[in-house]
RNA sequence: GACCCCAUCGUCUAGUCAGGCCUAGGACACUGGGUUUUCAUCCCAGCAACACGGGUUCGAAUCCCGUUGGGGUCACCA
């Protein structure tokens, strides 16, 4: 079978990391099978769809690589299909008119009382529910009101639908039979009526579910007489997501639907309208969500919810496509980092997770550093050469003094805005931790060995061997141990104590910088 | 509240469907050590989990029941 799966993202602003891993996996899926991915533009809500936030998604895919198949569908112009499967259902007697509440007379889904032609409803056995006595039972074919009994006793007034009530009896304290609906169920449909019966103590039915097979989580079920009657068309015309979104999956003839784990409830509800619409049910894979690092949710306060600030924070969009794949799915072996090719040959829906997965941005990055290291030379000299002069201090920059900072600096640098943290080669500005010149720049000795390599770096041949073996001498001669003049002078020249070899550093700066960074040192820090 | 779903190291996960190969493996993070006379890299070692309680079984992370915890949904939003 061919496989044809879509994206179908609503443009009301950012791409959230959940969501665009959900494409990420739609598009492994379609890969994988050499299928067709579909990306439609779910439109419908124009108080909150921008052209800003379509223009955002197609860069965003753009960006991680995910290319599409065949022509966009914009949803908000198929309604007119929309509204001619509605008006199939109400022929069909799937879909009735109502006004419930305010918002005049709208069109909603009838849940199924008969099942022919509904393969996802099943029986599953009797059922009995006790119910509060003081408030009425009232059934029509809008549904059945009645009232719980809460933990404290009080009523609990509930509304589901007529279908989940099949060969309904209600039954009174005394186990009287007040009410059998195969006496009445005919005037309820046919013509409307609405019974109301006082004094009811429990209801007695056929519980009926309907199911499906997930393709992630396996076979799910819920119960008729927990679901309700549903809009399907407003009462101003307009179709509703329910309506629209099954529409154009029928439309487009998508065979796989794979969305995020929050959509299962809406699954159930799905599943009957492909079938009120005499369509095959597609399959449907639930992908678990994706949380912040509390475990909850991502909200907007999180930050790192957006694919945006991912790559603004200088990600790769190689890492980060491969990252998302491992949050929620792993390939059964070890391995973790993985090319295009590898993902697509071995993506399936057996191994995703069922549960939710936290985002480790330290995890991210390390696989962005592996990412790193790979990039070829010029490359990477390219995207530090444009970083940079976006920078403040990044400004008229000599080329070739770039390219040495560059080739020293890759290898230690795992993200792009890392480039940030090279200040200290192009700007005399630096920010010195007090702390670190306490600890390390104001203990016995330091300030003598500076004067001294001051002055043997005055008239030093500056290549790096020479330096390597001045620094040596100095150490030395001051009594200092190997190497343990490296880390104060490496916060005397550059304020960090992290980067580069610093013998390294000190060549590239060149002889003119490190005197002068020297004095300022003695003069002001040690 | 009702309904639905989920549950292995701090995090991502392997192992669960087909019970024994699990003394529960890997990765990130963390800690210690080594290499680099310095930083990063790299190498080695360590820390660290089957939510809880019952059952079935010779044997349970794995199957069953219950509990707890977390999440989702209950809109004329999508």
């Amino acid at each position: 079978m061919e496989v044809r799966v879509r994206f179908a993202p609503s443009p009301t602003g950012q791409i959230h990391i959940g969501n665009i891993r959900t494409a990420i996996f739609n598009w492994l899926y379609a890969r994988h099978h050499n299928g067709t991915f579909l990306v439609r533009v779910e439109d419908t809500d124009r108080e909150r769809s921008t052209q800003e936030a379509i223009d955002i998604l197609f860069a965003e895919l753009k960006w991680l690589d995910i290319d599409y198949d065949e022509n966009l569908l914009y949803q908000s112009e198929q309604i007119k299909r929309h509204l001619t499967h509605a008006e199939t259902m109400l022929a069909n007697n799937h879909a009735y008119r109502h006004a419930k509440g305010e918002g005049g007379e709208a069109v909603l889904f009838s849940i199924p009382w008969d099942d022919a032609g509904f393969n996802t409803i099943r029986n599953c056995g009797q059922t009995e529910l006790p119910i509060h006595t003081e408030e009425p039972v009232k059934i029509s074919k809008h549904g059945v009101k009645f009232a719980l009994i809460s933990r404290k006793g009080k009523p609990v007034p509930t509304e589901v639908c007529l279908a989940g009530f099949k060969n309904l009896k209600i039954y009174d304290a005394n186990n009287q039979c007040l009410f059998d609906i195969k006496d009445a169920i005919e005037s309820i449909l046919d013509k409307s009526k609405a019974c109301e019966i006082q004094n009811g103590q429990r209801l007695s039915f056929t519980r009926r579910e309907v199911y499906f097979k997930d393709l992630i989580k396996g076979e799910l079920s819920k119960p008729l007489d927990s679901m309700k009657d549903f809009v399907i068309v407003r009462g101003d015309g307009s179709p509703v997501f329910h309506l629209a979104n099954v529409s154009d999956d029928i439309e487009q003839n998508i065979t796989h639907i794979i969305r995020g784990d929050d959509h299962i409830e809406n699954t159930y509800r799905h599943t009957l309208l492909f079938q009120a619409i005499n369509s095959n049910i597609p399959n449907f894979a639930h992908i678990p969500m994706i949380i912040n690092q509390q475990g909850k949710p991502y909200s907007k306060r999180d930050g790192d919810a957006f694919l945006s600030e991912l790559r603004d924070a200088g990600y790769l969009p190689e890492a980060v496509f491969n990252y998302l794949t491992l949050l929620g799915w792993s390939p059964g072996d070890d391995s973790e980092k993985m090319g295009r090719d590898e993902l697509v040959s071995r993506f399936n829906f057996e191994r995703v997770q069922r549960s939710a997965a936290q985002m480790d941005l330290k995890k991210l990055a390390n696989l962005n550093g592996q990412y790193m290291a790979e990039i070829p030379q010029e490359v990477f000299l390219q995207q530090a050469n444009e970083i940079i002069s976006s920078l403040p201090w990044g400004k008229n920059i000599d080329s070739s003094y770039l390219s040495e900072v560059a080739v020293l600096m890759q290898s230690r640098t795992k993200t792009f805005n890392q480039i940030e943290d090279w200040a200290y080669f192009f700007t005399e500005n630096l920010t010195f931790d007090e702390s670190m010149v306490e600890k390390q720049l104001r203990k016995p000795g330091i300030k003598k060995a500076f004067v001294d390599l001051h002055e043997q770096l005055l008239t030093l041949e500056f290549d790096l061997v020479k330096i390597e073996s001045c620094i040596l001498f100095i150490t030395e001669s001051n009594g200092i141990k190997v190497g343990k003049l490296n880390l104060p002078l490496r916060i005397a020249l550059t304020g960090s104590k992290i980067g580069a070899g610093i013998f390294e550093i000190i060549f590239v700066l060149g002889k003119d910088t490190v005197i002068k960074r020297l004095n300022y040192a003695i003069d002001n820090l040690v």
